[in-house]
DNA sequence: TCTGGGGTCCTAGGACCC
DNA sequence: TCTGGGGTCCTAGGACCC
């Protein structure tokens, strides 16, 4: 998908298309996830920090993102892929590879030629715009690392076939950062050998890239540089590790303070683990210092667990075994070594219990609710109004929040089927304003599923299907 | 106003075991 | 009191990806 969260806060603010538009953090600390095109064409781009994106583009909107709502409409487009093979592997909320070999779209029992594969690719592009409202791209080739290189050639709103035969020509006077896991520091190993192209990779020999980066990595780069690519695509992987972590808007330095967020952060991370059915048998507290040094200190226990008292005790311990006295901008907490079912082993997690070490056990981590309210956290009376997100007027209807401070909030009342809506402000503690549910761009009701989109459709929608928004 | 959050894979050293 | 060799597990860090 292109500029994905950005194309979906553009598909469902109608008075934002064409507009620049950057999704990321709000708080000081953020980043850019996504800015939409007419964002880039001032500079900012993924992972900018947002302070340097509001100087180079200070007339976009700037807004929290909505992963549910991205959630589902990456699920309508993901049920397009299937359509076309079962072999679908999402890399991410926006980009999968399909195998289509493994399917049947070709028709009979045919054999993929450029122009087949072609056909299926902009009907899938255009059944992708006719569900949704969003413009994809696609890559078409006989490997992943191609699919995808042809893939970034595409966007925006493309697509680009790379015939079996091309590859090594097309690939040779590329930059080494094209290849997938050559980034900042390897091409720099690279440079530094006198190796800039894809070409130059394969020239090097496979001696001499294993001598530079390693058995692993150097073996896999120089066969990739020849334009070969063996890996299967994979529909469904099992998660290794469960992790959640939290930069603080200032540093923390107080002890009692960080103890309660690690105990907080274990107890989302184990809701998390819970919620996928599994367990784990190694825990990770990771913490990144003032200075933006990172570091990372793991326990194993005697048997997996999935019970929120043994994580965080594993994590207190190992908080306490870090000097966070200089101050602590991110915490965070993890779990791997997943076992495929959920534990219910008693004597294991008695036996974890009994090792840990006795006399450095720390006082008993502060429940989340004493710690007092979290960054980030809605609590009382004050409600927090975020840019981007959804509300309801009690007389306006559905809109969403533009901006707020000084006791304001500032409301665009549109929403995906309407005409660009206008502004009006109320006070914070409005009781006519509340939150409310995102309304997807192809129009229907927050609580709905989303409504299997017909795939035979050919309609060139440029814009989103009509809603049926409620009044 | 400098740097998110959730992952994967690899390497390397030490402990431990046969 | 000179030193084996190979395998697995654990810990920590780093590169990379979206």
């Amino acid at each position: 998908m292109d500029a994905f969260y950005a194309a979906v806060e553009q598909a469902t603010k109608p008075s934002l298309r064409g507009k620049p538009v950057i999704v990321g953090g709000l708080g000081p600390r953020g980043v850019v996830a996504t800015a939409s095109y007419e964002a880039r064409a001032y500079g900012p781009h993924s992972a900018m920090p947002m302070a340097q994106a509001r100087r180079l583009c200070p007339n976009a909107a700037y807004l929290t993102p909505r992963f549910g709502l991205y959630r589902r409409v990456s699920e309508v487009v993901m049920g397009l892929l299937r359509e076309l093979s079962p072999l679908v592997e999402p890399l991410s909320l926006d980009e999968a590879f399909v195998d289509l070999q493994a399917g049947e779209a070709s028709g009979a029992a045919g054999e993929w030629t450029a122009d087949t594969a072609r056909a299926v690719g902009e009907r899938l592009r255009r059944d992708i715009r006719a569900a949704t409202g969003l413009s994809g791209s696609v890559g078409l080739a006989g490997s992943k690392m191609l699919a995808k290189i042809a893939s970034e050639q595409a966007k925006p709103d493309g697509l680009v076939v790379i015939p079996p035969g091309t590859e090594r020509a097309l690939l040779a006077p590329m930059p080494a950062r094209t290849l997938p896991g050559v980034g900042p520091a390897t091409a720099q190993t690279l440079r530094r050998a006198g190796i800039a192209t894809v070409g130059e990779i394969a020239e090097a020999g496979e001696a001499e890239l294993v001598r530079l980066l390693g058995r692993a990595h150097g073996g896999a780069l120089y066969v990739m540089a020849q334009g070969i690519d063996e890996r299967p695509v994979v529909a469904e992987r099992d998660a290794k590790s469960v992790s959640v972590e939290d930069t603080f808007d200032t540093d923390l330095t107080d002890r009692a303070r960080i103890h309660a967020e690690v105990a907080r952060l274990a107890d989302r991370c184990v809701e998390r683990l819970r919620a996928a059915g599994r367990s784990g048998r190694t825990v990770v507290v990771k913490v990144r210092s003032y200075d933006f040094s990172t570091l990372t200190r793991s326990e194993t226990l005697r048997g997996p667990t999935d019970d929120p008292a043994v994580v965080r005790e594993a994590a207190a311990r190992l908080v306490e075994s870090v000097d966070t006295t200089a101050g602590v901008r991110l915490l965070g907490v993890g779990v791997s070594g997943l076992a495929a079912f959920t534990q219910e082993d008693l004597f294991a997690q008695a036996g974890a219990r009994a090792a840990e070490p006795p006399g450095v056990r720390p006082p008993e981590p502060a429940p989340p609710v004493a710690a007092g309210p979290a960054a980030g956290e809605d609590h009382g009376a004050v409600r927090r109004w975020l840019p981007g997100l959804d509300v309801r007027h009690a007389r306006y209807g559905p809109g969403w929040v533009q901006g707020s401070g000084l006791g304001r909030v500032t409301v665009r009342f549109e929403s995906p089927g309407s005409p660009p809506g206008r502004v009006r402000t109320f006070a914070v503690d409005d009781p006519e304003l509340e939150p409310s549910e995102p309304l997807p761009p192809w129009g229907g009701q927050p609580s709905e599923p989303a409504i299997r989109p017909n795939v035979m459709s050919s309609s060139e929608a440029g814009e989103p299907t009509p809603g049926t928004s409620s009044p």
